[in-house]
DNA sequence: ACAAACTGTAAGTGAGCACTTACAGTTTGG
DNA sequence: CCAAACTGTAAGTGCTCACTTACAGTTTGT
């Protein structure tokens, strides 16, 4: 019994992957079952011996994403090298924009479907990675700084959000090919260590 | 005759924000044809009257939130006040942040269509958008600076992306609740100065 | 070995969607 | 004043989608 529950999950954590993909290349409802199926290589009806609705499935692919996002940055840890994580965050940005696609899920998340479980797996998810953020920047400053905690935390906050629209406008500009990958590699890059820096 | 044609660009041009603002609130799926038509108070044919598809109709509306959002810059041009322009854009933007669905727009035509027409009106208006900024950006700046010109074109260029992108970033905020009205404010204008001024 | 549980394949179902047709009533130009 | 063009109302069409059912073949625990 428990062991046919596990081969389940371990279908499931096979397939999150896929799934996520299709969700980051088509967004909500361009990713239609069919689709979803025939990425997986497998029956619809297959899928929803696994998940309960095309709606579960989005929301494992906003946690698989966040998930893969946070174990990139870990080994970006352990990777040495004299930058603080925050910058090695921002050059590794710089150089797979858009790979993770969490801007697009957000995306299709926000507007394609109205559903309150939905919106807050993603504000969660969100909140999660923004407050990841702030410890980040806060690190990179280290302790000793003119201010107080509590401003140099107000700070922060507001630089991990503009962070995060940085990386947001780079995934659309990618999307629609606004300018070029290099541009979009001087905007991480550049503007990017300028808002780290900047705690006025 | 061509009083009739009048005519129906007359009903267009009164139907157009109505269309425009529901594409903003339900993105481009939600938004279906009987939704549109019951919002301007008339049947689905009616609507099929004045535009030849649904397409059109999204393309009308992107064009609808460009020209509205340049007449209002223009309007800011007008008022008084010693800042730049771009200073009073940014103000504005932080009191009334998401009024306009710039971007709510942009994501809708990005991630829930993938039309060659769509994309390329998106990214005419996004560069109009963006190349607008740049020439605010060098303004402010006024004419007299240490670098040449052609690095502070690179630099507004990457510092319009930025802006953009906080733009974008404190839209998804609003749309999921994510912080609060005040914090929002305090992203744009503080962030939004920050950067303006940061032409390293 | 055998029943219970699982996997694969194929075919549906009903709802919602963009878009159309038919037709009666109204306006308009000559 | 009448024909041509326009407006309003209602009903439909064909398609796609999320999700389901039926059933035959395969594992698995005991």
């Amino acid at each position: 019994m428990s062991k046919i529950f596990q081969k389940k999950e371990t279908r499931r954590s096979e397939l999150i992957p896929v799934i996520t993909q299709a969700f980051v290349d088509l967004g909500y409802n361009r990713a239609t079952t069919a689709e979803l199926a025939r990425r997986c290589e497998l029956r619809e009806n297959e899928l929803y011996r696994l998940w309960d609705s095309k709606k579960s499935m989005f929301i494992s692919a906003i946690q698989c994403i966040y998930a893969g996002t946070m174990s990139e940055w870990e080994s970006l840890a352990k990777s040495r090298g004299n930058e603080s994580l925050a910058e090695k965050i921002i050059s590794y940005q710089a150089a797979n924009h858009g790979k993770a696609g969490f801007f697009r899920i957000i995306f299709a998340g926000l507007q394609e479907v109205n559903d309150p479980e939905i919106k807050s797996a993603l504000r969660e998810m969100y909140q999660q990675f923004h407050s990841t953020f702030v410890s980040l920047i806060l690190e990179h400053h280290g302790e000793s700084d003119a201010k107080t905690a509590d401003e140099a935390v107000a700070e922060a906050k507001l630089v991990a959000w503009a962070l995060i629209g940085i990386g947001a406008i780079a995934d659309i500009d990618r999307s629609i090919n606004l300018t070029s990958a290099t541009q979009r590699k001087r905007l991480i890059n550049g503007v990017g260590r300028d808002l780290l820096e900047m705690l006025a």
